[in-house]
RNA sequence: GCGGGCGUGGUGGAACUGGUAGACGCGCCGGACUCAAAAUCCGGUUCCCAAAAGGAGUGUCGGUUCGAUUCCGACCGCCCGCACCA
């Protein structure tokens, strides 16, 4: 064939909104990707599953590259001979639709339901091997009425609590805000300041399993590290000691302050300390000290998120008191400070001012003493502290007993000589809380409890489940709809038959989304799980979401399967063997003259760069690349996308252009390249598919064994790369696979060429499957007319080891590290004989001239380097 | 503030367990085809130096090593999470 082959000789053309949706009605016609709760075969299984997403009416390209990650799995691991459970559904429940609701008048169920149907059609456009047999929304009373059914179980197994939590409350429109609806310590529509305010919650004991969490990390080899050092951290376990100071006076009825710590090796270092401002002796304080009240007033009003506690400015106030040292009888003053938190440890710190940063800072602005008592190994005396803590490891002075001692030494003694006095003791602490999950909203779950006047809170008995959500709610003013119900709250008490009121707070959505996964294997089943089909299917093999979720979600999915397997709902503790978390779409953003946010599509750009708004012609500055978000208008919409260049190239650009933990930037020139690139394969393997089909040949020309050659190792390449969710890397191998294709156009077509190019047009159409599925289908339907299998059905193909094997390698060879050279070698040469070739290359040769060989190093099939001496 | 991560040519990135830095793509440059353009195809493309030889180079500074994008320390920048956004 001509070296310069016109595009205009091909006949053949790729249409893809005429060939997607006839691939995803075969797939459909033959139920290619649909699960039995518990299948018959023997194959092994395979759940693949990605976070579920929450119906905001619109997929975004954030959900395209999630799912298509997600599908690629799905698509290989069935190629590999995998039993496949691939479900979708939705996370339903939660505050947008109480919004929407609340601006447009639109009941929040229809709303949600509308806004599923939407993002349903446009989820099948991508071509995504789903069973949709499963689908369920979290807000379906069948699925909400199986999460009550848990509850209560978990309420009997003694998982659950009820006790007073502090939440954000807005006294203009008393209601309950989200953390997120604070602003700056404002409700975002009130605007008036948020205070703080206690009311009586449900909690589920998550604290229970926190060793087990813990130790739990070590058994998930597949998920990253990061993120299990995140949880890990989470946790927080940490081993100090409890000490209790008495005080120099009884305040009330209270005669001490326990403060928990994990170092006691610096309690000599002791300068105040310190209570949060709901300790209950700050309460004390309060009720003498007008100045304190004030203060426990203003660190109520600072809204509860602990960002928001942290980098607000450190505050203390003294109360008056004070309390004895128990080594030394010292007395040190008692101060309510706004950065201790009453949730960790026991609500009350003592201020150690050289050994750590925030009580220096504390110390500093209150002119606080600040007593050395730790200073580094190689420190002298006169090592002193001025603005900065010293927190490293190092060696006790001023501290009496513990003097000269190390860090850990010193802990243990001053833990041994506290228990001696009966001052306190030693004890593991965790950082993490019982999760709190009571929510005064109604756009969630019911929480199926009734409260009696004379029996207490009362199960909803299980024939009355589901408790469902009543649709004939009003917006109209704020609040709780279910709590200005006029008769829902109203039942008999289940126990006593006297007049009683329904729980009217909801579940936090983080419920909705803990278990999930195992009502996917059987979401038909009359119990919250199917024990056969959970026991089949889980743990999910391969779990795919955003790294925001690191933490919380993936904390209380581990939690919520512990506490259903303590219930036999499940036989497993852990719900995800292996994770990967895919980073961010982003996109630039656009500003025009008047500093409104421009959609990418209303800008215009210049040969030079320069961007105009094709509006009016004016200036528009580019901003920075963020993640796409309505807000700045810097979507792309997938839908118009797959309108211009079908769903292939959509999926193709998503994984090709970054590793997928990582964001990508979503580019018009790199959609272009992606569609460019498609197109290229069709034609490339339209023209194999014109081309007369030949025997097997055993004799290969030396093209066609390239050839051979270069499909076999593209196999074991994309395989490889896959495996690793290196799907850019696999794209990158394909490229290179497309180019050994092209390439053989330029030798004569001998019969073996031939055979070997329908080979390579064919594994091609394969190695593509998981990414471009339909496009793959097409492909190979063309080379193989009459077959009566799908790609979607068939096995993934085997490298040729022999095809895969070098006969040489490149092996460099440096001097002092530089490299001066390569020569070739048969793999596995041995030492001498790389040394031997190595001296033997000229430049090498001519460097070393002159020079003595010190040390000569040998990496077998890498590298040869030598360690020389003028 | 605390915890976790990331940083490589003009650009997105590749590089197995410390062993030839820049695979593959985008862009750009040159060529073919075309009346011309688009599309397509072929070739080139880290920087310095006219080429070769050589030198520099993976955010910055320092360390370990025969050898560091990779390991260690400090710093800078960006991103994620912080318990009621999902």
């Amino acid at each position: 064939m001509d070296q310069n082959t016109p595009a205009a000789d091909q006949d053949a053309v790729y249409d893809p909104a005429v060939a997607e949706p006839r691939w995803q009605a075969a797939w459909a016609a033959r139920d290619c990707f649909r699960a039995a709760d518990v299948p018959a075969g023997d194959k092994p299984k395979y759940y693949v599953l990605e976070m579920f997403p929450y119906p905001s009416g619109k997929i975004h390209m954030g959900h395209v590259r999630n799912y298509t990650l997600g599908d690629v799995v799905a698509r290989y691991k069935r190629a590999r001979g995998f039993d496949v459970l691939h479900p979708m559904g939705w996370d339903a429940f939660g505050l947008p639709a109480e919004n929407a609701a609340r601006q447009r008048n639109i009941p929040p169920a229809r709303w949600t339901y509308d806004n599923i149907a939407a993002m349903r059609s446009e989820l099948k456009r991508i071509g995504l091997s789903l069973d949709w047999s499963r689908e369920f929304a979290t807000c379906d009373p069948a699925y909400y009425g199986q999460q009550q059914k848990i509850f209560l179980d978990f309420w009997q197994a003694g998982l659950v609590e009820r006790r007073l939590s502090a939440v954000n409350w807005d006294p203009v429109d008393n209601t309950v805000l989200a953390n997120e609806q604070v602003i700056d310590g404002k409700g975002w529509l009130s605007g008036a300041a948020v205070e703080k305010r206690n009311l009586a919650q449900w909690f589920l004991k998550i604290t229970d399993y926190a060793p087990e969490l813990l130790a739990g990390l070590d058994a998930l080899p597949r998920w990253p590290e990061r993120v299990r050092t995140m949880q890990a951290n989470w946790i927080g376990r940490s081993e100090g000691a409890e000490v209790t100071f008495p005080l120099t006076a009884p305040a009330g009825d209270i005669h001490d302050v326990s403060v928990y710590t994990t170092r006691p090796d610096t309690l000599f270092g002791m300068s105040f300390l310190a209570i949060a401002a709901d300790h209950k002796l700050a309460a004390f304080a309060a009720q003498t000290n007008d100045s304190v009240r004030q203060f426990i007033a203003e660190c109520h009003s600072a809204g509860t998120s602990e960002a928001a506690i942290e980098t607000a400015e450190k505050r203390g106030i003294d109360t008056g008191l004070f309390v004895i040292h128990p080594f030394t009888g010292a007395k040190f003053p008692v101060w309510i400070a706004n950065f201790v938190l009453m949730d960790y440890g026991t609500g009350a710190i003592f201020g150690c001012p050289c050994g750590d940063q925030r009580d220096l800072d504390f110390a500093r602005k209150y002119h606080l003493p600040v007593p050395v008592v730790i200073a580094p190994a190689d420190a002298g005396l006169d090592f002193t502290i001025t603005d900065k803590a010293y927190d490293g490891p190092g060696l006790i002075r001023n501290s009496d007993f513990l003097d000269g001692l190390d860090s850990p030494a010193a802990k243990s003694r001053a833990i041994a000589a506290l228990e001696e006095r009966k001052a306190g003791r030693g004890v593991v602490n965790w950082r993490l809380r019982d999760w709190g999950i009571s929510r005064q909203r109604y756009w969630g779950c019911p929480i199926p409890v009734i409260h009696c006047p004379s029996c207490g809170p009362q199960p909803v008995p299980a024939a009355d489940l589901p408790v469902r959500l009543p649709e004939d709610v009003s917006f109209d003013r704020p609040g709780n709809p279910l709590d200005h119900h006029p008769s829902w709250k109203h039942v008999a008490c289940p126990a006593c038959g006297a007049p009683a009121l329904r729980e009217t707070d909801t579940f936090d959505t983080f419920i909705d989304s803990s278990w999930y996964f195992a009502r996917f294997c059987a979401p038909e089943a009359a119990t919250p799980t199917d024990r056969r089909a959970v026991d089949h299917w889980l743990p999910v093999d391969q779990y795919v979401g955003g790294i925001e979720h690191a933490i919380l979600h993936l904390l209380y999915a581990r939690f919520f399967t512990r506490a259903m397997e303590k219930c036999g709902h499940v036989g497993l503790a852990e719900p995800f063997a292996g994770l990967f978390t895919q980073g961010m779409v982003t996109h630039a953003s656009y500003k025009n003259a008047d500093g409104q946010w421009l959609y990418p599509e209303e800008v215009e750009f210049a040969a030079d760069g320069a961007a105009t708004a094709r509006a009016d012609g004016r200036p528009v500055s580019v901003g920075r690349i963020e993640k796409m978000s309505k807000s700045k208008r810097n979507t792309v919409d997938p839908g118009v996308i797959i309108d211009r260049f079908g769903a292939d190239t959509a999926r193709w650009f998503v994984l090709s252009d970054n590793p997928p933990e990582r964001d990508v930037e979503w580019t018009e020139s790199g959609v272009q390249g992606a569609s460019r690139f498609l197109t290229r394969l069709f034609r490339l393997t339209a023209r194999v598919a014109d081309e007369a089909v030949q025997p097997h040949h055993e004799s290969l020309s030396a093209p066609a064994k390239a050839l051979r050659q270069a499909t076999h190792r593209c196999i074991a390449a994309v395989s490889e790369a896959v495996e690793h969710f290196a799907f850019n890397v696999a794209i990158a191998k394909l490229h290179e696979l497309a180019n050994h294709l092209a390439d053989s156009e330029k030798h004569p077509a001998d019969p073996s060429l031939l055979w070997a190019r329908r080979e390579c047009a064919g594994i091609a159409a394969q190695l593509v499957a998981p990414f471009v599925p339909h496009l793959a289908e097409d492909i190979f339907a063309r080379l193989n007319p009459g077959h009566p299998a799908l790609v979607a059905e068939l096995d993934w193909p085997q490298a040729d080891p022999s095809l895969v094997a070098l006969d040489e390698l490149t092996i460099a060879v440096q001097i002092m590290g530089k490299l001066r050279g390569t020569i070739l070698l048969p793999p596995g040469a041995d030492a001498e004989t790389a040394y031997e070739a190595a001296l033997a290359e000229p430049n090498v040769a001519r460097a070393l001239a002159g020079m003595t060989i010190v040390k000569r190093i040998h990496v077998p099939d890498r590298i040869v380097n030598f360690v020389v001496r003028s």
